[in-house]
RNA sequence: GGUCCCAUCGUCUAGUGGUUAGGACGCUGGCCUCUCACGCCGGAGACCGGGGUUCAACUCCCCGUGGGACUACCA
């Protein structure tokens, strides 16, 4: 790799930011930062009826908040802008010109009711629907009398019927027969610019020396060879990576579930988790390791390593990453990314002391899988939320429950001191006076402490809740 | 239907002619432990089928089969 390569994502703002999408992005990006070379963000709404701002910005921030920066693109204009095809219409009207010039288009009258009728009959005699070539030898008095009945037209290239072959990166040697293409739209009747046309014009002028997409582009590609062949563009190298699936081994999507970037955050996954799932899916480069930082995963990135065959998106193996992160975050840190989650369970964080909330959290940090379940971890040191489960009541029900129960009551009233000793001579006590230890001992002081039998180690959570919350939860067992 | 791609445990993968087919998630037994989780130690679990090539095929070739993508004036 001679030069420094420059790499593209392009999508389309016509959604939210699939995680295949960001897949592919996070492909170009480790791609342009493991060689040192450039990452170029590209929007490509030339289907002005499905695109929209909002997505565009959306999109964005999900790349950001990824942590994926780019070199060149919207919010920070480059050398080789606009960077969305909407502002580079121009550009197109005049490779349009140019392959007129050359004749090699020609326009196309033909209405989408009668492609329709054309694909039909074809389908029907088990043919391959594709354009057969109607308009591509029209006279220029046929063409006229066209243009006079006010008909629109769009431009079609004619494809040469030979084969094409290309070196993919992924995939090793690509053969497409260009017999079996039909004359395809470059320039649609509206004016605008078709995905092939553009993307090749766009590739070509943005410098792109590695086109690394999904499998789903790669029929296209062989279209598009023949675009930079007609204009006389030297080819980028491309690469097609595999595809996320779903359960049913189907292209992912929305029946599958949760499959957007937005719908991970909204659920409490953390980016650097996502990232790292993302990495591991449908690849090898990380050579046996798991967990890996984005820097980690840089230095090691191989599209070489990536698999040919199509992964299914476990989240259960995401959910797994997820815990490891959050164990490992900055307590700092992660306070901070908790407040949304805090709230949307319902707490008001900012109204807590800030150090008992930090205790809180510290204690229930290792049970969580994602940030939404903040809330039903934290719940038992609150008291307005403290009551007894069924199975907690089970477990008070004994006579030598009550017992200890009592007991532990009755030092907390009688001591003084630090939670910490308090706790530890309380179960002395207890212990001591009971004779009762082990399971029998814990386990009715947890249960009447916490309301529930599972939870974090009870002398952390005593020393959270405090001497007063403990006193009076027990206390009712005081008779 | 056509073109093209793909094929190792349930899932993600390692493996590049000779391995007890390795790891991870999940599942599961045990240890740790007041509980759950974490952690640690074990277990079950795979080379789609058939032909070749070869002394030897998971590995190379062919044919099936299966799955997938594309087949738009969407990208």
């Amino acid at each position: 790799m001679a030069p420094k390569p420059r790499v593209r994502f392009a999508p389309s703002p016509t959604g939210e930011l699939h995680v295949g999408n960001a897949r592919t992005a996070l492909f170009n990006w480790m791609f342009a930062r493991h060689f040192g070379g450039e990452f170029i963000l590209r929007i490509e709404d030339t289907d002005e009826s499905r695109s929209a701002l909002s997505y565009q910005l959306n999109l964005i921030d999900d790349l950001k908040w990824l942590g994926m920066d780019w070199d060149e693109g919207p919010q920070k204009e480059g050398a080789y802008g606009p960077y969305k095809q909407s502002q580079r219409l121009n550009i197109y009207e005049d490779h349009l010109q140019k392959l007129i010039a050359t004749d090699k288009v020609y326009p196309c009258y033909c209405t989408e009711e009668e492609l329709e009728e054309e694909r039909q009959s074809l389908i029907l005699s088990k043919r391959m629907p594709r354009y057969m070539g109607k308009c591509r030898n029209l006279s220029p008095d046929e063409r006229k009398a066209r243009e006079e009945q006010g008909r629109k037209h769009s431009y079609r290239f004619k494809v040469p019927h030979l084969t094409v072959e290309f070196d993919d990166l992924i995939r090793g040697a690509m053969k497409f027969e260009g017999e079996a293409i039909g004359d395809f739209i470059i320039v649609r009747s509206n004016g605008m610019p078709a995905y092939n046309f553009a993307v090749v014009i766009d590739d070509h002028l943005m410098a792109i020396t590695h086109v690394i997409r999904g499998e789903d582009h790669l029929s296209n590609t062989a279209l598009q060879i023949m675009l930079y062949r007609a204009f006389g563009f030297e080819s980028p190298t491309f690469a097609h990576h595999c595809l996320i699936l779903g359960k049913d081994r189907s292209k992912l999507s929305k029946r599958h579930g949760s499959v957007s970037v937005g719908e991970f955050r909204k659920q409490g996954i953390l980016p650097e988790a996502l990232i790292n799932y993302l990495g591991l899916l449908g690849s090898s480069f990380t050579e046996g390791r798991e967990v890996l930082s984005r820097e980690e995963m840089i230095a090691a990135f191989s599209l070489e390593r990536a698999s040919k065959s199509g992964a299914i998106f476990d989240e259960e193996k995401l959910h797994w990453l997820n815990a490891i992160y959050i164990r490992n975050c900055e307590n700092e840190d992660f306070i901070k990314r908790l407040f949304p989650f805090l709230q949307q369970a319902g707490y008001q964080p900012d109204k807590l002391d800030a150090q008992w909330l930090k205790n809180v959290i510290d204690t229930v940090k290792n049970d969580l899988i994602k940030l939404t379940d903040i809330g039903g971890h934290i719940r038992f040191f609150f008291d307005e939320q403290y009551e007894l489960t069924d199975a907690a009541k089970e477990i008070l029900a004994t006579e030598g429950a009550r017992k200890v129960v009592t007991t532990f009551g009755e030092y907390l009233a009688a001591a003084q001191g630090l939670p910490k000793d308090l706790y530890a001579g309380a179960i002395k006590y207890v212990k001591e006076k009971t004779g009762v230890k082990g399971k029998e001992l814990f386990m009715p002081i947890r249960a009447a402490l916490t309301g529930v039998v599972h939870g974090p180690e009870l002398d952390r959570v005593f020393e959270v809740l405090g001497k007063e919350k403990a006193a009076k939860r027990l206390q009712q067992y005081n008779k």
